[in-house]
DNA sequence: TGTAAACTAATGACATGTCATTTAAAATGA
DNA sequence: TCATTTTAAATGACATGTCATTAGTTTACA
């Protein structure tokens, strides 16, 4: 039967795939449980990682913001445009150099930012009551050897979760 | 300077903060450098995962199919019409039970099948010179700890790649 | 001084993922 | 036997992510 065969696989490759599946499946169930939480207040994942980036380094160009998101490469005009709609970030060229938009967060921003905080430390927590901090230590530490080789690890050196 | 203040913390939060990016991360940047490769054959990576779930478990249902998918929850019916008109796989309908689809790989996708596995284990060597084979047992079994109290475990049981 | 190159942002087009709703078929129970 | 419930699949609507192209501004260089 075969599912059965591949069940007793124990081949370096196997635990290789096995790696690939699990990784992706955690981050997924990971994004969807914050998901969850972050439409009670009105926001997606993205948004949030974006006013979480605004908190901490405003007024900032739409470039530099680009680099610094895991969710999305490039420009992330559109994503910005709906949040603007939305009311979370006000957004302006900049008179130096027109080809410069700044970005900043709003009144309403900075009160979703504060929402924001506590469901992630929520959801830190539940992480906590299942991985010992050596042992999240030890993932991301392990994982960085990975991430070291490409261009992902300057977006992750600039938000601080890699070292040089 | 609101970026130093973070470099230095080492509280468990942050510890579980740079955990969740890592992860996302690690997922992103597996997820690209496969899609590249697969980009090449013509497929995308969920097309990948329906192609390889199809060649174990066929002729299967969209439903279970769908259960099966680690990329996609529900019925995946789009996804599947665009692998159906682009060759790979045949549907029709059940003599049975007319509520239930049934799929099985076409010729073309018994062929791409075997361009897929190539490229997976092209993969698998860049990640096994990165990573021994014991390291990735471990995260597997780490990350496991989360992923057996949601129901994503089942799919990863039907798939393989969790134990009971 | 004027042109070309480089840079930033926006847009087009498409696939994907999510959530809700609708449609059609089968099962259940009175 | 018929009405209701359940099930499987499809569709609507939208956000997101990717890649390519376009438009406008600034810089560099001859």
């Amino acid at each position: 039967m075969k599912g059965e065969v591949s069940k007793i696989r124990q081949d370096s490759s196997y635990v290789t795939e096995q790696f690939r599946y699990i990784i992706l499946a955690t981050q997924r169930l990971g994004s969807r449980l914050l998901q969850e939480e972050y439409k009670k207040i009105g926001i997606s994942s993205s948004q949030s990682e974006v006013i979480q980036v605004l908190k901490e380094w405003e007024p900032i160009s739409l470039k530099k913001l680009g680099e610094l998101l895991l969710c999305e490469e490039g420009s992330p005009s559109r994503l910005i445009d709906r949040m603007v709609k939305a009311g979370f970030i006000n957004k302006y060229r900049s008179e130096e150099d027109s080809r410069y938009v700044l970005l900043e967060l709003s009144e309403k921003g900075r009160e979703i930012y504060e929402k924001i905080v506590r469901i992630d430390q929520e959801f830190y927590k539940k992480l906590e009551n299942i991985f010992s901090e050596d042992e999240m230590k030890q993932v991301n530490q392990l994982l960085s050897k990975f991430l070291m080789r490409y261009p992902v690890c300057q977006t992750l050196r600039g938000r601080n979760f890699l070292e040089k």
